[in-house]
DNA sequence: GATGAATGAGTCTTCATTCAT
DNA sequence: AATGAATGAAGACTCATTCAT
């Protein structure tokens, strides 16, 4: 009997009681590591299990299907992406508008920076499936953010929609290029410089 | 023991005869009509020598693995982008700077729009395998292609390689992450200003 | 990039659960069976799955590859010729030396005497692979065996341990060639007889 | 359409002319360039053909299939084995009857030490294949040779058929046996000197 | 005689998924 | 909840062989 595959996102149970969210966690962290080892096409859901201390029967008692599994971890990067750029926004929220820029762009690149094999991975799964509103909602998470928090980012104010969505894919979309390029700029000043300098110079422009 | 083969990636041989030349054409028509309509899992090569008329020995006459043939299809759209790209350059290069700059602007949108759904699958196969010195390489023709106009974009060449390459991975990556996201704006004008606007203030500060 | 698997030839797992075990004697009695009617070139895994009507994943499940059957069913050929080997010698440990001789002899031609083509095909396994420590463990059991009982042959204890190699490799390779050979004196009892003569005459000739 | 696969083993003309006879050395040559590098797998009429410099039409219009090729190259190594041990025999035939059994057993000993993966693939060949008659003609060959040459060998005349053919399996056997194994012995002159005392031991209790 | 492009049956092998225990 | 043996569809790839040129 082929395995009939309903195309199904979602973890199977949202674990309430302790242990399954270590099993969760167990799972998670392990797939993680395969993923690091061996990249995408090792993550297996037996080996996951193995490596897990878990039976393939467990694993699938919280995720579904492989993909799943592999959207889990990428929906955990994506968190961890957002509340690492909204500590940094924290961090410089009472800095001039410039060091507010130039710290955004830098702890973008700062993500790109760590932990490139998995990223790359995890953005492939990212693409490949129709995860796209999710970083929507991530980054429109940061623009509530920058919006909200108007003492820091005045200048944001004055921005409509499309020039803010123009702006800030601008500078992922470099950042991201750079990454999967493997660019070696990507690690240099002197590419973060360039990129303050194209964000105040639109701000500046828009205003 | 076999041969071991290290993962190759080249075209088996170069077609020389006439022959040999229509039976790569058909495959690779045949691989890009498979890749529209079940996307990167539905190329099969066996699918795909079948749907070319060709017996599946033929197809690995010419292609020694499957990875080679989803290789060959991204190396040719990205030939063809550059081919697009370098034409509207052409197309406009008596015009003032500022419609140099949306003519380019508009000519890599313009790639985005089309075919969408093979470009996400072969963007998958040019990202995930190594393939990015490639798109380096198109884009320096691109470069070395402005460069050399001066005539038509004068405030380039005060730009710093970084500052070039900045202002450059910058556009298209706002360009490739909204399609990736499928936000409309790729299909709007309105964005289409904001990507220039984004690119001449950029140039009028680095001067 | 999947974990490259170094030629492997262990069974894949050791199985502990009856059930499991009935599996694998299921697989290899299927695959002894098909090889006696087809050859070597006839066990492939599909077959010999289905055969043992099994799925080909169960088979996959215990051997690695291929190979691991064949080598698996020649083990089990070299474990069991031992054993008989064995019981011959222990048969007549009582009788005089020569009879012991006699019965070793025979032992050795009995065992190609049956089912000459599934060993043939396995002794070609057992020649391609690198299994020859293997048939030598066998043989030095047999020595240790031979040596421990010097009530039963202590013509044989002055011998050194080439004198000893030579003479069993060549008893044992005197009985492969003529079986090799389908030479119809493997059958005769006057070609037992010279085989007899030709181990006396050393064993006397060494003392 | 299947390739219709008649077994065939019986070169496909007899190259009269010179070019031909130099076709099929061509191929014969690349051939076992092909068998010592990679193993018996690694010989593919593809592959040899290519090696040969020869177009795999003309291969085949040499050789029906694969088989042909191989048992062609086995033979080719019987004939040349029979050469030599003859030559061997002719050097010593002046020599009393012990140096004599010592000449043949060293020859047979030397031809197992150079070239041992070819003489392994070839001999793989030739027993998985039904070529045994062929050796037996060797042997009977040497037989006769032997047997003709009653000054050299008056010993052996009273050997009855059976006690000759014991004997020589015996010889070829041990060496052939410890061939496979790898047995260092092999290459050792005491085991040389063991097998000499075995066959003067026998013939002195057969006279 | 030679060429070499084309053929395609048949192999091994993987791995997501199920379900009886 | 957990287990893990079993499943089997599906895919990549090989290579002996043919035959039109």
């Amino acid at each position: 009997m082929p395995p009939r595959r309903k195309p199904q996102v979602e973890p199977r149970k949202t674990p309430r009681q302790a242990r399954s969210r270590d099993t969760v966690e167990v799972i998670c962290t392990a797939a993680a590591r395969v993923l690091d080892e061996g990249g995408l096409v090792a993550v297996t859901t037996n080996r996951v299990a193995e490596r897990a201390g878990v039976s393939i029967g467990s694993l699938y008692e919280y995720f579904p299907n492989r993909d799943a599994l592999l959207i889990a971890l990428t929906r955990r990067m994506i968190a961890e992406d957002g509340a690492r750029v909204r500590a940094a926004l924290l961090a410089c929220s009472d800095a001039p508008p410039q060091e507010v820029v130039r710290g955004l762009v830098r702890a973008v690149l700062a993500l790109h920076r760590e932990n490139p094999a998995r990223r790359r991975a995890l953005l492939e799964v990212y693409l490949s499936r129709g995860l796209n509103d999710e970083e929507m909602l991530f980054t429109s998470d940061l623009i509530d953010w920058v919006r909200g928090n108007e003492a820091a980012v005045p200048l944001v104010t004055h921005l409509t929609p499309t020039a803010w969505y123009a702006l800030t894919r601008t500078v992922l979309g470099g950042v991201r290029l750079a990454f999967w390029e493997r660019n070696p700029l990507l690690h240099e000043e002197i590419f973060e410089d360039e990129l303050v300098t194209l964000v105040l110079s639109f701000l500046a422009a828009r205003r």
